[in-house]
Order: structure tokens, then sequence, then C-alpha cells
DNA sequence: CTACTTTGTGGAAGCCCTTCCAACAAAAAA
DNA sequence: TTTTTTGTTGGAAGGGCTTCCACAAAGTAG
């Protein structure tokens, strides 16, 4: 019962193809067999197809690990992401995906669902020779620890998180969340709320700075108990149960509910419709809602929201991998992202003005602003 | 300009540190240094202990490619999947994602957006040395594929796919639809439609079958131009404008309009859902429906579903995964979990007896049928 | 017709591990 | 004490590739 597979497995290793086969097949030499399949220029035309015939009669395929050994790279990114079933990341991912894939790359995935695991899979792509870069995700990164990860010398970019030692890639999320509460400002709501992720998350953070910064800057009063804070860990509070949780809190205020709101993203904008409507309130008459993110869902729920170009920060992520690894040197780059007004239902300006065009069916994500570099 | 990175490069290069140096300053064998770091158990203490100290001292990291090439073996896994955004794919994806973590593996994520990569994907991933195994997602398997795969002698496990050649991890789709379609004929319905995904994917075809069984068995007279089959060929018409589109058309039925329908997925659910509202039509009072998968929005849309333990189907791939390495020789081992009815609202069944629980809130997914092998 | 390039080629060395075998030391058995 | 067993160790071989160096052949210039 042992004894056979063991036998089975022992032939299938005995059945791969090497260059030095190639080499005696096709009477060259092996450094002639890896010109050939390393394009390189000096080969005659003879030999070179001499050589392919026969690794195409082998079946001759590279030993990857073997290549990676001798060049001294991988090929291969690792991508950091924290809970990525949510929508954001999926839709960031998906852009990574595509363009390492595009560029002959393997993309190697780490999920992390606790900080603790931050750590170990950075620990785990570090290891030499595991991946030529690392594309870490909306995780806060501690001065400490980007002293350390300096030292592994193998090139991080940063996509939705910032530190000026890295190269990142961003959204204004202060701008963003301005821009939305003066739309909700400018639709002539005075008691207007937040609805905040939690607040270790920097994009939570800034939101809710740049919420504070609208309010003020247009001499709105500051109404006290209108900005809930989730405390959830889960997801960093940007989930449907965060939202809903943090409407049930906040419908606590019971007449001094705000009459609009934004909120941090758009699952959560989710949830926070459900408790609503739970209570019988509707969107957007008894509470207007603008949110932030666009994710696919958005638009069936008719949500106004501060739409962010996913797909194409992904792409951008891989773009400044490639450079980055073509000049180590050169300092970080910081591409930021300008989030823009996508209006549907949930605000009320459709009532307001309904020349608005509706549903939205299939409407590509366009690049909201180029990057700065 | 380019003298100095490429200086800078071989500095760091020449700062790596290997089993060598270790062995050097420890003023051990090399071999000794690696049986220290495999955990081989004849090494004296005392060896061990200085091996390790020089170890950290000089922040030795092991060449994961190296170890690969010595070794013949990756610690790798790859998984293919079709338009990873599926909210589906997304949840088994994790399990995978989280088991093989667990187990100290590496996960390469390959992206499908169109037919023709599969075929580029697997190239890739059956270089030799890239992979220890294949996880295959929801693709058909035709059997001129199948025979070429055997071939390189690589383990499959297909998930929510089947092919008699290799180990699947699948739901009973047939079985599924039916009792979907039961529970609707058991609320009183008499004129029951379907709509379904593009028939080209097996679980659609499948679910189709099932519905179709069901009618039948109960004697109900089938309708005709009550079942919509998609011929959206977007992430196989498992999409919500899919469901939107599809709905559109059964609207064209007027009167002949089915009471009740059953969806062969969430996301379609949802997008149907769109198109009642659109025309004013109520769920579940103007159209009863059942959809198909249980993906986490289900449950806010008071979805009445058919769930499937989808997390717990990624991490039985990579559980069967590491058993076939075990053994290569064993037959192949089908796993097939039963779905189960979730009742929420859209079926109508809560208002005939509301004694049923309510919305449910982070109710974990329990296993719904144990594999069978 | 020589001297010097250029082009094409073979294969050793090196990338960094694991594993196996031989050698030795220490402990146990005779 | 001698022999056998057991435990520990060093390092060669091997995994499959790239790259560099040496060299041969062929071309170019003087």
């Amino acid at each position: 019962m042992e004894a056979l597979p063991t036998k089975k497995q022992n032939w299938s290793i005995q059945v791969a193809i090497t260059i030095y086969d190639i080499a005696r097949e096709a009477k060259v030499g092996i450094g002639t067999v890896s010109r050939v399949f390393n394009g390189h220029p000096n080969v005659t035309k003879e030999t070179r197809e001499k050589v392919l015939v026969v690794a195409k009669r082998l079946n001759y395929q590279p030993h990857v690990y073997a290549q990676g050994l001798a060049r001294q790279r991988t090929n291969t990114f690792a991508a950091i992401i924290p809970f990525f079933t949510n929508y954001f990341f999926i839709e960031v991912l998906q852009g990574v995906q595509e363009k390492i894939s595009s560029i002959g790359f393997d993309l190697i995935l780490h999920g992390i669902n606790h900080p603790d695991e931050i750590d170990e899979s950075l620990r785990r792509s570090s290891r030499r020779g595991r991946v030529d870069g690392i594309i870490f995700f909306s995780m806060r990164v501690p001065d400490s620890f980007a002293k350390k990860w300096k030292d592994l010398e193998i090139p991080i970019v940063l996509v939705d998180t910032f530190h000026e030692a890295f190269d990142s890639i961003t959204v204004e999320n202060f701008q963003g969340a301005q821009i939305a509460t003066e739309h909700l400002i400018s639709l002539g709501h005075k008691n207007i709320g937040m609805i905040t992720a939690n607040i270790k998350s920097d994009p939570a953070r800034i939101r809710l700075e740049g919420f504070r910064a609208a309010i003020q800057k247009h001499g709105l009063t500051p109404h006290p108990g209108n900005i809930i804070v989730s405390d959830v860990t889960k997801l960093d509070g940007f989930s449907r149960d965060a939202g809903y949780l943090a409407m049930k809190e906040m419908l606590k205020l019971g007449s001094n509910l705000p009459s609009a709101i934004f909120i941090s993203s758009d699952v959560q904008a989710i949830g926070a419709i459900s408790a609503l409507r739970e209570k019988g309130l509707r969107v957007p008459d008894d509470m207007a809602i603008v949110s932030f993110d666009d994710i696919e869902l958005a638009q069936h729920f008719g949500l106004t929201t501060m739409r962010q170009p996913m797909f194409r920060m992904g792409e951008l992520a891989v773009d400044q991998m490639v450079k980055r690894k073509q000049n180590p040197a050169a300092l970080p780059v910081q591409m930021r992202f300008m989030p823009e007004l996508v209006v549907r239902q949930s605000c009320g300006a459709k009532k307001l003005s309904p020349n608005i065009e509706d549903y939205v069916h299939h409407k590509d994500i366009n690049e909201l602003a180029s990057p700065q570099d």
C-alpha cells in the first residue's frame, strides 16, 4: 500500500526533461539550449530550430525554481490583503491580478484576518528568493515596521495606505469626504451626521477629519452625538453589520436625528439602510445618504457615493512595482487619486433636479485623476 | 545613472546569508545547519543552539527556490478561478486561502476572464516545479482537456465542477434545485418560473434540470415562456445584470407572469428584484423568489435560498489536495454537499407562518453534509 | 597572407539548498 | 577490554538552470 505510490512517483520524476536531455538529443551544448530559450541573439537559425524541434518533441518545460535560483529573481509578486472578502479589496485585487498576469508574473496571495498575521506574511514573503516585490494593502504601517521592512531590501508598494518611505497609491480621503459632505450641505441639510468605520483604519480616520473640516468650513453647528464611530474590529468596521449597528446607535437620537449622513463606505451604507428600513424610515426622504467607494453594488442600491478607481489602482500598483525594481534607489513615489462624486438616489438630489441621468447600468469606471509622478 | 543602482544591488546580493556562512561562523558543517532548520532529530542541543544563535545574529532566511529545487517540491498550490469577483468564488477562495496558509503553503492565484486564458494558466502552473497542485474552479472540464491534464502528473482538485478523472468537491445542484422548487410548490404556487444563468455552465444547467424534475414530479403543468435562460456570457450569466435582464424579459409575459420563481443564484435574484421593483411589483407579495448560494448579501435582501457551504468547500479542496499528494494513485474522490434551504422573506413563507425566526444576523455557516470519502 | 574582430558554441562554475554516505565518537553490550 | 550499536557530524553530490569564459570558425582590414 505504501510501495506502489512511491514507485509511481519515482517514475514521474525520472520522466522530467532537462536542458541536458535536449542538449544531448540535439547534439548541442547546454549553454546553447539555454540561450535559445532566453532569446539570446547569438544563436544561428539552424541551431535554434534544431533545439526547438527537440524541445517540442520531448515536451520540455523549464523548471521555474531552477530558473529563479540561477537568475536570482522569481517573476512573482505577493499581495498582502486584509479581509479580502471586502468588495473594495476584491476590485483592487482584480486590477493587480490582471496586470501581473499580463506581464507574465505570478501572484501570491496572502489574506490577513488578524493583525498578528501581518508579520508572519511578511516573513514568509520576504524569505530570500520568494517574491520580487510585495504589494501591501490598506493596513497602517507603523514607523517601527517601516524600518524593518526597508531592511528587507525587497520592493514594497502600498495601496490605500501611506508611508513616506514607500511608494504608495491612495485616494484623497480627506478631500473626498469633504466633497461628499459639501454635496449634502449644498442640498440644504443643516444637521448632518457621519457613520465611520473603525478609527484604527487610516481611511476611516481621515474621512472623518474631512467631514469635520467641511462642517466647520461652512459654519454649521456640530450636533453632539451624530457622529458614530464604529468600534467593530472585524473588517475594521467596513462592513454591512458595522453600518447596521452604527445606525441602530444613531437612531437613539430620536428627534435629534440628522437629516443627512455621510457614511465611510458603501457596505456600511447598505447596512445602515437596513436599520433605517426596519424603523420604517426611507432613504432619501427621511434621511439622505452619501457614502464612499462605489463598489459594484452601490449602483444597485442607488447610492450616491465617492467613486474610487479601484481596478486602476490595482493595475498601477503593479506598474509602480515594475518601475521600482528598475530603479530601486529612486525616491518614493506617491500617487493620489481624487475620488469623484457619483450622484444617484440616496442623497435626494435627483428629486430636486430630476434631469440627472438615472440608474447607471454598466458604466465603466473611468480614470479620475492621473498619477502625479 | 546606471552604475549606481547596479552597485547598490550588488551589495544587497552580497549581503545574502547562506547556510555556508552560518556553518563557517558556527564552526559546523552545512549538513548540520540544514538539519537544524529542518528539525532533524539527530542534532545535539548544544549544536542546535550554536547554529540558531548565529542564524539569528546574521538574520538568516532560507532561500525558498533553492529549497524547492533540492526538495523537489514547492509548498505552493495554484488556484485557477473564473471571474473571481463573483461572490461565490470569493467565499470559496477565502476558505482555500486560509487553509493553505494554515498548513504553511503559499497560494498562487490565477484569475480567468476568458476561456482562452485557461490553457495559458494551466501551462504556467504546470511548469515543472512551479506548484505542487492545482485547484480548479467551476469551469467545465472537457474530456480532451482531462487527458492532457492527467499527463501533467500534477494533482488537480476540482471545485464546483465535476470530472470522473479528478477529485471533486461539488454541491448537489440537481437536488438543491428540486428542494428549492418544492418549497415554492409547498407554499401553494401553481405557476412557477425559473431564471437560470448561462446554460454553458454546468451548475446552471443542472439546476434547471432539477427544477424541471420537481415541476414534473408534482404534476404541475409547465407554462411556456416562464423559463428564462440567460445568454449573457460575462460571469456565465451569474450576475446581477443577467438577472435584471432576464426578469425584464420575463415581465413581457404580462398577465401570464408566474407567481413564484426559482433563480439560479443570489446575485441574479438581486438583479431580478430590481427589475420587479421598477415595475412596481413587490417580493414576495407579487412574486415569490427562491435562489441559490446564500452569499453574504442574501441575508440582507431577505432571500430564501439554497445555502452552499462555500468556505468549507474551499477548505476541503485544500485538504483533499494534501491527501492526494500523499497517495497519488488512489481513485478519484468525489465529495458532494447537500445544499440547505434557508427560509427568509423572499419566498413569502414567513407571512404564512410568522413564527419562523426572522433576520438572521451573523449565523455561522454550518456544515451541511459530511464528505462521503 | 597575416592580424584582428566578430560570431557562435561548449561546458564549468555558481545559485543555495537537501540528502545521503562515510567517518567518527560515545555508549551499550559482550 | 573488546565489539557492537547508536548518535552525531562533515561534506560531496545533486537538483536544473544561467552566465561567463575560453575557444573555434569565419569575416574584415591592412
